[in-house]
DNA sequence: AGAATTTACTAGGACATCCAACTAGTTTTA
DNA sequence: TAAAACTAGTTGGATGTCCTAGTAAATTCT
């Protein structure tokens, strides 16, 4: 599936990693097992959806910022509630802002009342896009189409513990 | 806790995307809560262990390649082999060894039988380093000390069943 | 043996993310 | 109201990841 870098494995890495681990009698494996599932995890996902969104020339932040500003009652955000919502720095914003900018999806526009701020406004275009875009994720299920929904539940519960844990609500 | 990105939220932005999915009808929500929650658990985790590590001026990226290769019988692997453990790119693997290299952790060196080839090695001072580094992520748990061990083993069982399925093992 | 194919790694480029520092506009204070 | 403090975004820089393409060496095939 990813070429170039050892396809099929046929055994856990990441099971024999903490064996390896247990075996030194090194703390910690157990969180260092699941954190390494999360990056893998993470991997995987973030590449299936990125190759679904590439026919539409979105990648998963940029789809994920122009979603929301589709949701938006103004179709329209301040570039920092973009930030907050999404959890992400504010140059990541200006990045991936820039871009749906370049490419038509959304246009910078002055805040009306707040001079410092921008509004990123979505597009006749955007809104398109976004919308076949969405379809599409809905087909392949956001790279998850191989696990059901009751798994999809359960990841995002435990993550959930996790999030909570860390002060995410 | 990541300044400049709004921090403090009280409520879980995830479940109210998932609402708003939800209300307008829209296809595999729960999936889509299960990718946003894995994205978004990596980013904490892995901003966690990054900082950990930087003190030993490490990243995630370069400490699992240094423990890979300082774990292995010779204190050395082919590049190749580094990659296909770890499952990244190989140009990701030249990049974190030739960081690596010029910090003086590894050495880079012509492989004995296979021209082709090329063995990092770990140095005196990358044994060093990475063992301080190892005791310190025991010591944050990888980025884990507030869940617990049961918590950590659901996520990897949990994430396994989505590595299983796409063919990690 | 010699040609064709495969394998190992690197160079250059596209993206995404974060941090530090800077500009400009707004709000608070004295 | 003028100065101080804060807020919104951007620029420049560092990391990491992947892809495409290219070089060199090993293996396979005829």
């Amino acid at each position: 599936m990813v070429p170039g870098m050892g396809d099929h494995v046929d055994k856990d890495l990441i099971a024999e990693a903490k064996r390896n681990w247990d075996r030194r009698g090194w703390d910690a494996s157990t969180a260092m097992a699941a954190a390494t599932s999360i990056t893998r995890a993470h991997q995987i996902v973030l590449a299936r959806i990125n190759q679904g969104l590439a026919p539409f020339g979105l990648t998963f932040s940029r789809y994920e910022a122009l979603v929301l500003i589709s949701l938006s009652r103004q179709g329209a955000l301040p570039m920092g509630k973009i930030g907050e919502r999404l959890q992400v720095h504010p140059t990541s914003v200006t990045n991936t802002i820039n871009r749906l900018d370049s490419d038509g999806l959304v246009t910078k526009e002055a805040h009306p009342t707040d001079g410092r701020a921008t509004l990123a406004t979505i597009t006749t275009k955007g809104r398109e896009v976004v919308d076949d875009a969405t379809a599409a994720m809905g087909a392949i299920r956001f790279g998850l189409s191989d696990i059901d929904d009751a798994t999809a539940h359960q990841i995002t519960d435990t993550l959930g513990v996790l999030r909570s844990a860390a002060g995410d609500f």
